[in-house]
DNA sequence: TTTGTACTTTAGCCCCGTCTAAATTCTTCA
DNA sequence: TGAAGAATTTAGACGGGGCTAAAGTACAAA
């Protein structure tokens, strides 16, 4: 029932690739966002493979069994617990918070979880947007699209990103481009994909089509 | 600069057992309160020599250098400050929060540390009453005896506890001796040195000389 | 001064998680 | 169909941290 660190870690990794690329996730992925060599990778499977974590075939990649998926949705939840009382408790931004819940997230203990998500007045969704599974992993998604894809003059709020780099969320503060930002589409230059929006009231920016496609957002009317 | 958990937990098991019982402290007391084997420890406090974090003589225990004193004064500041956000924050009992803490005291993050004292206020002393040493790992010892050597009569308050087992705990909350109590000694038992002692207004309430013995006590008057 | 006993260290082994180098398997394309 | 090339796995090794068994050291008591 209590998994070492490397093994939570893995479970996480798994889980966040199979979220954005399907299953089954291969083992170069996986070492890639671990930061590792793959033949470290396989070791690892393989234990996990034993301990019934993931189902694994020999060079056909992995995929999580429930048990492995319960498990990585945990770590989920009580990473994203411990981003909302960094930000909403201590004060710090939403680029610094990542490293640290990366070790919080390994805290072992059911009561502090719960706890905590008590104390934070049970948050659906963490400082980047993303969902906080519940206690018995479930969460839901919410109607989002990205920002890439929304129609010219169509009303929307800014409510999640894709890209969590330190770099990136800083370039959004710097545009004023916060979660809950009521935004609409000017323009796209044709040449280059780049988008003119209004923020709120203010004068209207210039993304590039690169930044628009890490944003997400949800539609605040039904308009055509 | 950064060391690993288990050099941590040896570092931090040094400096409580060298307070308690002074220096040079043996490997089989080191053995003794982590639960694992001399010869284990042996191992570490060579490694931990290596690294000038205690000095080391074969067969004639060890001390902290003070580079090892600062980092097991660093670690107990963020054990006693998770201890406070556990009980004054998210409502765990002081018997309760020991283990939790053993694990947050090694997340790696002094701005967190530094953060989580402003938001609680900066406290001087943790749930148990002992005291939180500051960012530069100085601290102020209270002026407290134990309940055991207090006079007869002499008012006082209960500030502290030697013991932090949680069966002991338990036992002090079952009997209304909470930190803060203000209490005073009406009569030691000559047999067995059982004390017989008033709690705030209630009726007298009898605990054992072996008790009275794990109780820090503060007089609040000068006389006798 | 010697010796018995308790404490400590050494030697040698194990498991975890990682690595490099070499072998194997898959896949794709001529 | 049959390689070439990419991906994956195996083999073998290493450092961290722990254990047992055996050997060495300290110290108190005679």
């Amino acid at each position: 029932m209590t998994y070492t660190l490397a093994e939570e870690d893995y479970l996480k990794a798994i889980y966040k690739i199979a979220e954005r690329h399907g299953t089954p996730v291969s083992t170069s992925a996986i070492a890639e966002l671990m930061q590792t060599r793959p033949a470290s990778v396989t070791d690892m499977l393989k234990k996990l493979a034993d301990k019934e974590l993931i189902d694994y075939k020999r060079y056909h990649g992995v995929s999580l069994t429930r048990t492995g998926a319960r498990q990585a949705t945990l770590l989920i939840r009580k990473h994203r617990l411990w981003e909302c009382f960094l930000v909403d408790k201590l004060g710090f931004s939403w680029d610094e918070v990542h490293e640290i819940a990366e070790q919080l997230e390994h805290i072992q203990s059911d009561t502090l979880i719960d706890r905590l998500d008590d104390y934070l007045e049970n948050p659906k969704f963490d400082p980047h947007g993303d969902p906080i599974p519940d206690a018995s992993g479930a969460y839901r998604m919410r109607y989002q699209i990205l920002l890439s894809d929304l129609g010219l003059h169509q009303p929307a709020v800014l409510v999640g990103v894709r890209e969590h780099a330190s770099s990136f969320l800083q370039y959004l503060d710097q545009n004023r481009l916060a979660l809950g930002a009521t935004l609409e589409v000017i323009e796209v230059l044709p040449y280059d994909g780049s988008v003119r929006l209004r923020l709120g009231d203010g004068e209207p920016i210039l993304i590039s089509g690169q930044v628009a496609r890490q944003l997400y957002v949800r539609q605040t009317t039904e308009s055509a």
